[in-house]
DNA sequence: TTGACGTGTTAAAAATGGTTAAGTTTTCTT
DNA sequence: AAGAAAACTTAACCATTTTTAACACGTCAA
């Protein structure tokens, strides 16, 4: 079982990455190492989010952790994120938290720790290791994300790579906030003005192909993003 | 939220047991205690289990908190499991872990790190889909936050998003003050001058929407914040 | 009572978003 | 490899939302 568990690290300091990747090898998990935040998050979002577990370190260039966390959990609510910290301070705990953390260590740690926590994480992250390929129930309509696919009334209707990517995000985060600026990275990269707009076209395309239904709506959020509304 | 959450607490020190108690209550959670697991599990078989967390002592009379948890497990896969140790033994947590706790808290710890591990776990346990239903009442009229929205005799009327975080505010302390600088920090992220302009114009508009009521007000207390008088 | 400061209100200015369509690039097809 | 189709971006224009300005009025303390 393990053979199939794979791991995202995310951390800058060269000796520790290596030393933890060939520990973790030796017991089984396959491992991915990213140098730094940007990388991981890239990494994370280009392989449509595979990993069973992240390690995120707090304190790297780039992009720290607690950020690279919560740009995470926009893409996937689930998936574990277990983070490093030099300091044992509260108050990174306490925001690791915010960010959704399902566990924290602080350096120095036994390699045996953070074998039992990984353990203890993938273990209570076993039940909904089913998600793969799943319809996901907006309203009357549904949505498949991974092949693309809105199940309308009326038929099938396939989405554009944008499309289904922007609808993605919404879903996963329906009734709550989606931030502007965190969507434009996940989906086009940089949130520079021209992909904003191209985003706001996007968004009046999935508005269309939403009306359907008559209970969801895309709301804006003036200044800050968009919220998709699914009333009952 | 948070009024609806509860927490069965088993801890057989008395003075530490009431602290949390009364910790726990003023933060807005229901909590029942139990001076030990077996009276924590009795209280949990025969309440149909409706709890949204237990945290459980580990060392405790009758029933230790390991048996309690894995008893608890076997009639709730899901229920989420806090527990707290003196010890920080690795073993104890190895232990705990493999009984499927959510987390693991040692002795001493302070309150706020207890309150934020909760609400992490909570969060995620959080059902996908929450409730955006709730209408709150303000005489005449009815207010919808999360959608937006303002229920008047005539029709519904649209609200911005400004206008609705301030008017959620001002509901959510109807009769009491409302702080100006707080206000301020919540809506407009920070309390300088011209946010401050800005928040006495929504206050004109939200005057102007709320006057269909004649019994209902947006009185100034000067130099101090607003209240929002609702008269029976 | 006066003067400084806070608030009420309206209107103009600026920023942000909605939508359609015209360009441009990418991908597919032949 | 060329042309067609699809996907995506940019432009243009308009609507909505928010901020800033301007001026009137209210409150409070010296």
């Amino acid at each position: 079982m393990k053979e199939n568990k794979n791991i995202l690290l995310a951390e800058d300091d060269e000796n520790l990455g290596k030393l933890l990747v060939s520990y973790l090898q030796a017991k089984g998990f396959r491992v991915e190492l990213a140098r730094n935040g940007k990388i991981a998050y890239e990494l994370f979002n280009n392989t449509k989010h595979h990993f069973d577990l992240l390690i995120l370190d707090v304190m790297m260039p780039e992009m720290d952790g607690f950020t690279l966390g919560s740009e995470v959990r926009l893409l996937d609510r689930q998936v574990p994120l277990l983070f490093l910290s030099a300091k044992s301070m509260k108050e990174d705990k306490l925001k690791g938290f915010d960010v959704g953390a399902d566990d924290y260590i602080t350096k120095p740690f036994s390699m045996e720790e953070l074998l039992a926590r990984i353990n203890a994480i993938l273990k209570r992250a076993e039940p909904h290791q089913k998600n793969i390929q799943e319809k996901i129930h907006v309203g009357k309509i549904e949505h498949e994300p991974e092949l693309s696919v809105l199940h309308l009334e009326d038929g099938v209707k396939k989405l554009t790579t944008k499309e289904n990517m922007l609808l993605r995000l919404l879903v996963q985060n329906q009734n709550e906030l989606l931030d502007r600026q965190a969507a434009l990275r996940a989906v086009w990269g940089d949130d520079n003005y021209f992909n904003g707009r191209s985003m706001d076209v996007y968004i009046a395309k999935l508005r269309k192909l939403l009306k359907e239904d008559s209970n969801i709506e895309i709301m804006n959020v003036h200044g800050i993003g968009f919220k998709l509304l699914v009333k009952q």
